[in-house]
DNA sequence: CGAGGGACCTGGTTGC
DNA sequence: TGCAACCAGGTCCCTC
């Protein structure tokens, strides 16, 4: 479910019923995520948030001191209800606020995970040795092409990478190879600088894009009031294969790279 | 070091 | 209708 758009879209929804309010209970109903839920989490309990950050797609809830940590994994939600709300089957943790609301975390792959850090979060263990933002002004065309000398990798695989640039996963990488017409399985080190800065912006734009939509909806995607992205329609090939390419009418392939699909026109992309 | 594959999970869809 | 196979938005970790 969640690319960086549906991070970011879950981060503005959430963040008006957190700002500064008091974490009354962090409570657990299965602590059996990609990472058990440990106790740390707890050190939340009586603190003030004092602010929402995304880093990749991890949310980062900053408290007085140190703070929480989560990430959507394949199929995770965070949605806000009301303390007393019956949960449904996967909602697996609940953050109790001094305000009767409660951010509740629902994930029926548990591919997700809360963890505490304490600070400075930039240098917790999963954090650490994570690349630039996308939407940075050091992530560019130049960045990728100093990165990707001697590489036989796939450059779809480059571009998913997160130690080269996070954020980017596989429907946005679909979509931004294809806006730049590069096929997804060239060898990241025989791409040269042009193209790379063509890759670069197409990036840029398609993530921006996309969290000014709202994120993608494909199956069960919902923000945090419950309103599905609005991404879908506009995508040009990712979950396209056999339909005409909107530039040149050839049918869409698919293929697996790296065990994951990826759709591309064999026309527009070289 | 880079490249490739398995692992972690549940549920929806497809095809026999 | 039943059941098995396959597929899914992520990413860490192991092996070669």
């Amino acid at each position: 479910m969640p690319e960086l758009p549906e991070v970011e879209t879950t981060l503005r929804g959430i963040e008006p019923s957190l700002q500064g309010r008091v974490i009354k209970q962090v409570r657990v109903r299965n602590a059996a995520l990609r990472w058990p839920i440990t106790r740390e989490v707890q050190q939340a309990v009586g603190q003030t948030v004092q602010g929402l950050r995304r880093r990749a797609k991890y949310l980062l809830i900053e408290c007085d001191s140190g703070g929480l940590m989560c990430h959507l994994g394949m199929s995770g939600s965070l949605r806000i209800c009301q303390d007393g709300d019956p949960p449904r089957k996967h909602d697996h943790f609940d953050l109790v606020l001094d305000s009767g609301d409660c951010v509740r975390f629902h994930d029926p792959r548990r591919f997700g995970a809360l963890l505490w850090w304490n600070p400075p979060w930039q240098e917790h263990v999963l954090l650490r040795e994570l690349g630039p933002e996308p939407l940075s002004t050091e992530f560019d065309g130049s960045y990728l092409w100093r990165r990707s000398r001697g590489l036989q990798v796939a450059v779809k695989n480059f571009i998913m990478n997160g130690k080269i640039v996070v954020g980017v996963g596989n429907i946005y990488a679909a979509e931004a190879l294809f806006m730049a017409g590069i096929h997804p399985s060239r060898a990241a080190g025989r791409i040269a600088l042009e193209r790379y800065r063509g890759l670069a912006t197409t990036i840029k734009d398609v993530l921006a894009h996309a969290i000014r939509r709202g994120g993608t909806t494909l199956r069960d995607f919902h923000s945090a009031s419950g309103e599905p992205g609005y991404f879908a329609q506009e995508l040009l090939v990712y979950d396209r294969e056999g339909h005409g390419c909107f530039q040149c009418q050839a049918p869409i392939r698919r293929s697996v790279i790296g065990q994951r699909s990826s759709y591309y026109c064999p026309q527009c992309q070289r």
